[in-house]
DNA sequence: TAAATTTGTCTATTGTTCTAGACAACTAAA
DNA sequence: TTTAGTTGTCTAGAACAATAGACAAATTTA
């Protein structure tokens, strides 16, 4: 059934108006509150309109980059607030989200054993060459991709990483499995650069695009290093934040 | 030169446009504030359209009530707050409507010399078929008629009136220049009723509009009779406003 | 793999808006 | 009376908006 406030021949074209108000009923949350809107069906069925005016008006929200749409998934809420990706020493993907977002998922794109590169032989504290398992993971907020990560680990150490990876879509749940308890951020880096060729696909990113990429280092509670990792993430969706020295102790 | 306010492709018509830019400059009297709009091609220059563009804006305005187009004459500023007209014992027209509009102006539509009704020899205390001048006035505020009058007078002693009124456009100055200096309003009687075909066409009305009638008997300081009229006015354009008893002192 | 779902693209048709020009009708001023 | 200025009406075409249907392309689900 039609909504009472389109008006036909207002001066006012409908797309118009059914962009003004998708506008603000994402403001509100009271549509797409979970990062996803409605098929355009079934906003044509709502609003009363041909589905094809339904998708001048998405046109116009994804211009104004209110929206994203996806060939085949849907249509997605962008431009909100970049969501808080806090860097400590214990920094966990989804407890830094947790709160933030909904729909938090990982999923691994590939995985590979390899010779450690020497940075990252290096920074793993191994031989240069020696075997390294390397998982290519991304992770969404949001319904919406926002880091693409590639990590090591000693192959030695951590043999069934990328299966535990893959039940558990977590890296903290794999250790775990894989009998490490806890580990702690002992470095990170941030530089950011435009978005490559990967990127552009993976994060769904536009061409032009940041990404900030972290490389950081985990380390156990012994002090040796379990992963190193090269992530990067859509700069326009997420900020990192560094707490002060004080906020959290030393592990 | 256009201006730059008007979006094209905007997904809001080019008429609605002007349209809700004209009514807030009508409100803030920025423009038509003589109650007279600029011609349509001048209208169509400055938002850089179409004449006939211009003219869905003005016509959508004419349906809200905001304009009234009138051919070979232009386009007014309709619906504004009715002027009061004060009737007390020194009722003039100009002075009661000054400082509510602009453009106040009385013409003279005819005139003649016939012998005195019944009603209105008793009236000016003249035996009945003595010779008197009858008047007819238009008076106008904001450049719309609001009133029109039909006035007589004793023919012997004001002889001149309806030369001395097509003069000044005043019944106040003429009467001056007659020798009457000052006049005071004796009674007023106030009735409604539907226009008539004369009121349609002088008061530019619509079918169906209502006049307010009034009847009124105006003496000079001995309290002689001097004026007999009966005055219609546009009652969706005045209202008539008659002060308490103390607000001003009897003559 | 197959089916269902969803967005993307294309063609065609209809209705609305805007432009353009000409002329009629009316008013006011010369 | 004539002229100029103004609104009203008509025709025609171009640009834009909306509908309708079909199918492609990508993703997700069964």
């Amino acid at each position: 059934m039609a909504e009472t406030m389109i008006e036909r021949r207002s001066g006012v074209a409908l797309w118009r108006q059914i962009a003004d108000r998708m506008r603000r009923e994402i403001g509100e949350g009271a549509i797409g509150s979970d990062g996803r809107m409605p098929p355009e069906m079934a906003l044509a069925e709502r609003f009363g309109v041909n589905r094809h005016t339904v998708r001048t008006a998405i046109a116009a929200l994804v211009q104004e980059g209110v929206l994203r749409a996806e060939q085949g998934r849907g249509t997605f809420v962008e431009g909100r607030k970049r969501l808080a990706y806090p860097i400590r020493n214990r920094t966990r993907f989804s407890e830094g989200l947790a709160g933030q977002s909904r729909g938090l998922a990982a999923d691994l794109l590939a995985h590979a054993v390899e010779a450690a590169p020497i940075d990252v032989a290096r920074a793993l504290m191994l031989a240069p060459g020696s075997p390294v398992i390397r998982l290519e993971t991304r992770s969404h907020a949001d319904g919406r991709p926002v880091s693409r990560a590639r990590s090591w680990f000693d192959a030695q150490r951590f043999c069934g990483m990328a299966e535990a990876f893959g039940r558990t879509h977590s890296i903290t749940a794999a250790f775990r499995e894989l009998g490490l308890a806890d580990y702690l951020r002992q470095s990170t880096t941030v530089t950011a650069r435009h978005a490559d060729a990967g990127d552009l696909g993976d994060l769904k990113l536009s061409p032009g695009a940041i990404v900030l990429v972290t490389i950081a280092i985990n380390v156990d509670t012994e002090g040796s290093p379990v992963q190193y990792s090269e992530t990067r993430f859509a700069a326009d969706r997420i900020e990192l934040h560094i707490p002060g020295a004080g906020t959290e102790a030393a592990g």
